[in-house]
DNA sequence: GGTATTTATTTTAGTGTCTAAATTAAATGT
DNA sequence: ACATTTAATTTAGACACTAAAATAAATACC
């Protein structure tokens, strides 16, 4: 129940320096101290100790920067070869491989066309050793370590235990990733949830800063969310909260990929869309179950320039969308809910329909000061929000153990 | 974003110690270093000003305890009479007026039946300050100081402005309560909701420990929840998270008090029973919109003796519980969901349909370890919650002023 | 009954971390 | 050249914690 503190504020403070230039970029040890409520007195210990271990580096005086009266600052900044870390985001046919360095950035990003619902867990650990194999080689000619690598994984996961329970793009279920590649790779092996990741990276950014809950909802082939608490994902008992596309809109309504009915999902994924439009209207061939990127381009096309089928039918995922928010409002009470996603290509087509049905669903009193807002859909967000856990995370044992 | 430490640490530890003490009663030093994780030397140090500050006493060495070898231990304690704290519990046709000491114990309990729904804001206000006046001036006699007082409220209140922005029991809305009540008796006051109130009593009794994301559902009047997470109340960005009531069971479907269509509460509380029970069964007189707890209870007789129509009813009511638990579960994926509330006498005949609802919502994968327990209900709880967290909440203040 | 043993509490000595203030450093302005 | 401004470092001191030693207060055993 109560847990206070031992000395531990030394670690604290040396990893709020660490994260501020990470967030920020070069900083001086005055604005370090300011931005972190500390002294520079203490500023100047860390930094000391942190150069010392080779984690940051003084920028050289002659770098351009704001002068004005006064003793220039001396920015420093973190080393990005002082370690790698490894993020791998899985998702329905695609495997992508991305190298972060130290200081947070991406390195290196490769695609992979894999049939992913065909693979059996096996093939799948052995596919992921292989790939990672290859890619850290070429890794750690360029960086001192390889401290940690995030499976980002569309679908249920168990972060704590690092089991995958359930992903729609693979067949197999309750798979123990983490420690078999923690192993044979010894370091941390992370298994995120996607839409944490890409939930760390908006957060972080200053647009969207001062929002302590923010929920941030993924439109695609099926509905992502996750729940910020003061910028922490919120978890919840084994990793499964925030399963908004299986919340209900509609006791008995349309059947879901998982096999229920009436998930939010089932009106308003990619899938559910083109299922809906397929019975009605022409459009592209293709897998009418998987629907590529350019049919799904078509059909919101359709929606957009106003065909009155594809225009119900977006009205109705919108409305559905609506519903779902609703309880998202009456249960979170966010300070803003951000849509994106590959999906958000058709939100306009929804948008309407999805505020009348909150209005529908909700007193204003309980729609309160919440901000809704959609935001572009960038892919590379999702390794980026990994390669930021996974340094997070593994940052103390690296202080820890360089000590 | 990054916001570290300074030194506090003798704070956090001095308000652990009082925790400690709150929660479990008569301690010795000893247990309190191992319980809290610090050394003995410091709790003496912290006990020793406490002491010296009155806020702690030392029970006679002759008082009965478990004696085994070696030097006996010396229980401290909490000192009642240093300070006290008043509870007024708000709900629809009561007024419960509550004062507790400083160990957290209940001194004083008053209740008054209040036409609440026909009273102005200013009126209530007037009411608050004569019945707190009056129990002010007893509880000082015998104790040193009025620390702050707590307002724990039906409805949706904003806890951070002290704001009431809806109650059931109430006609008017959006109320800076606690701003005017500070100001008239000089001390902190807070506004609470209810249910956050009760899982604070609930969240603390060891039967109930070790559940770190705990969900406590009130069955009543109307339908109140409370999100525990790590022991705190989830609150949302204006105090209006957790309203599970109003989330969603049917689109379009029943007229709920909030005006709204579909809410759960519009089948599972208590006027939603006796409203769909009174047009089909006949049953004792008396005002249908607001039934009394006799008027209840002759109703969940027949339900519980199986009388068809009274079981048909339950049953739904069990089957809207159940749909709005399955979207807890996916959204929340709590360790343990507790359902209370005077409701709970019902719970039996609502049950069955609510497992069965819940699995005709979710995938095993989703519903996930979750524990569903019901708990009996005692109308003391609001206030002994009230108090426990005015006093927690006070604490820091009163170190820091006494100084 | 006296002494050893056990356990609780307090005291002592020492460490780590922080800050304010003083000092040093490195620029611009006049 | 020298005053001014701002940054970074050094110094001195405060606080809080812990481990270990000392003290206190009981029981166990002979």
């Amino acid at each position: 129940m109560a847990s206070p503190s031992h000395d531990s504020s030394r670690l604290d403070n040396t990893l709020a320096v660490i994260r501020t230039l990470r967030d920020r970029g070069p900083v001086a040890r005055v604005d370090l101290g300011t931005l972190n409520g500390i002294s520079s007195a203490t500023v100047t210990s860390i930094s000391a100790e942190l150069l010392h271990q080779g984690l940051i580096t003084e920028l050289p005086p002659d770098t351009p920067r704001p002068n004005g009266r006064g003793r220039p600052k001396t920015l420093i900044q973190l080393a990005p070869e002082a370690a790698c870390v490894i993020c791998i985001k899985l998702s329905i046919n695609e495997l992508q491989l991305v190298v972060g360095d130290y200081a947070g950035q991406m390195q290196h990003s490769e695609h992979h066309a894999i049939d992913t619902l065909a693979l059996t867990a096996d093939e799948l650990i052995a596919l992921l050793e292989e790939k990672i194999a290859e890619v850290r080689s070429t890794a750690l000619a360029s960086h001192r370590r390889l401290v940690g690598i995030c499976l980002a994984v569309q679908g249920v996961v168990s972060s704590h235990s690092g089991t995958l329970i359930w992903s729609p793009a693979l067949r197999f279920r309750n798979a123990p990733l983490s420690a078999l590649l923690a192993e044979r790779f010894d370091c941390p092996v992370l298994l995120e949830n996607d839409a944490n990741c890409i939930a760390s990276v908006l957060a972080a950014q200053p647009a969207y800063a001062g929002y302590p809950n923010l929920v941030v909802i993924m439109l695609g082939y099926g509905i992502g969310m996750s729940v910020l608490i003061d910028g922490v994902p919120f978890l919840g008992a084994n990793g499964s909260a925030a399963e908004f596309g299986h919340s209900k809109y509609q006791p008995g309504g349309a059947l879901c990929a998982c096999g229920k009915r009436g998930c939010i999902e089932a009106y308003t994924s990619d899938y559910a869309l083109y299922r809906a439009a397929s019975d009605v209207i022409e459009l592209p061939a293709g897998d009418s179950a998987h629907p590529s990127e350019p049919q799904m381009q078509a059909l919101t096309q359709l929606a957009l320039q106003g065909h009155p089928e594809a225009v119900r039918i977006f009205a109705e995922a919108g409305r559905a969308l609506g519903y779902g928010m609703a309880n998202l409002l009456a249960l979170f009470n966010p300070d803003l809910v951000l849509i994106t996603g590959s999906g958000v290509r058709g939100f306009t087509a929804m948008h309407d329909a999805m505020q009348d049905a909150i209005s529908e669903a909700l007193v204003t009193e309980l729609i309160g000061p919440t901000r809704i807002a959609s935001c572009p859909w960038d892919r590379d967000m999702t390794c980026l929000g990994g390669i930021a856990i996974t340094l997070q995370a593994t940052d103390p044992q690296l202080l820890m153990g360089s000590t």
